[in-house]
DNA sequence: TGTACATCAGTGAACGCGCGTTCACTGATGTAC
DNA sequence: TGTACATCAGTGAACGCGCGTTCACTGATGTAC
């Protein structure tokens, strides 16, 4: 076959793009290079002429979703209850393979090698610094963003829907948030 | 061999047991039926004795975990600071193998098949009617725990270890307790 | 209270399967002249 | 501007491995008489 570099890169960015999505919705351990592969229209002997193995992309594809939702939500403006707002939805719930990698895998993540606790980490980090500059507004900042993973998660497990729209609810209400 | 009525009962409660910590401490995938078998004391081919396959095993180990928690936390008599007071520790942090079923495997419950999620689903509802009758308080409850789950997840992927005690001790204040 | 026997918990070997990874091969790319 | 050739992205087959599950076998249990 053979392609110039910019197909090399575009092929790159789409398997990210997949594997980011695919983790997101069906967990890592659970999907297989593979399949990350033909996501991304390919086959899967492509694999290692773009990452060294699968930990590595994994890697990539979490900053990858973490970086995704910093910049698409604008927490990094520091305005938090329009991305509380956009998190606490029926949409996010009913979607994780576009929405916050910590409440998708962040049990995962607790469990993955210190490189992946690494990267995220930074990201984490990063969005603290972004709340503010005083201790006491970050604290608060990381209080309302716990509540809004934990309760993300509950939401994500629980059944019949009544129940889950039931926690959605508290939690908007909890966090400040209208409705 | 051969072993009395009783003796299976012990095995049977020894091998949820086994899983039950296994599963909370490296995930529900990454632990095999053989590694609990071993932790119970046994060979894996004794396995089928007990349980029809590891499905049928996580249900019943992850349903035993649910009820530790709120038995061992008395949760259920509705004293929810004592609760909180005892889940945001670096004790639990560290110790995801006796602890919270839902900080530890709440992303993969969320992606497990409908029997799994409903029997956990069942304890939580149970939980949410013993935080009180009134609709606001149980609203209320449910925003603390959501809490809870999400700074212990943000709290055990992070590092370095200072930031995770920085959020330990957000969430505390958060949900409004001592220190 | 003894004895003969059916049951079945647990053993250890074996099974098919999907996984991550490796590799010989292909042909378009893009450089050297 | 043309031509010969080295590079390497992607293909498709193959690899060893650990998984969940199955099964013939064993011997202590506990019932029938």
């Amino acid at each position: 076959m053979g392609t110039s570099q910019h197909q090399k890169a575009q092929s790159r960015a789409a398997i990210i793009t997949a594997a980011s999505r695919l983790f997101r919705e069906r967990g890592v351990e659970a999907v297989s290079v593979a399949q990350i592969m033909d996501a991304a229209g390919m086959t899967h002997g492509g694999f290692p002429r773009h990452f060294a193995n699968k930990q590595e992309l994994v890697n990539e594809a979490l900053a990858s979703a973490a970086d995704e939702q910093r910049v698409s939500n604008g927490t990094s403006s520091g305005d938090f209850e329009t991305f509380a707002n956009a998190y606490l939805t029926r949409q996010h719930r009913d979607h994780p393979e576009t929405g916050c990698v910590f409440a998708a895998l962040g049990g995962e993540i607790s469990r993955a090698p210190a490189e992946t606790r690494h990267v995220l980490s930074e990201r984490i980090q990063r969005q603290v610094e972004a709340f503010g500059d005083d201790p006491d507004m970050q604290a608060a900042a990381l209080g309302r963003w716990s509540t809004l993973i934990g309760a993300m998660v509950l939401a994500r497990l629980v059944e019949p829907e009544d129940l889950s729209d039931q926690i959605i609810a508290a939690a908007r209400k909890f966090v400040g948030l209208p409705d």
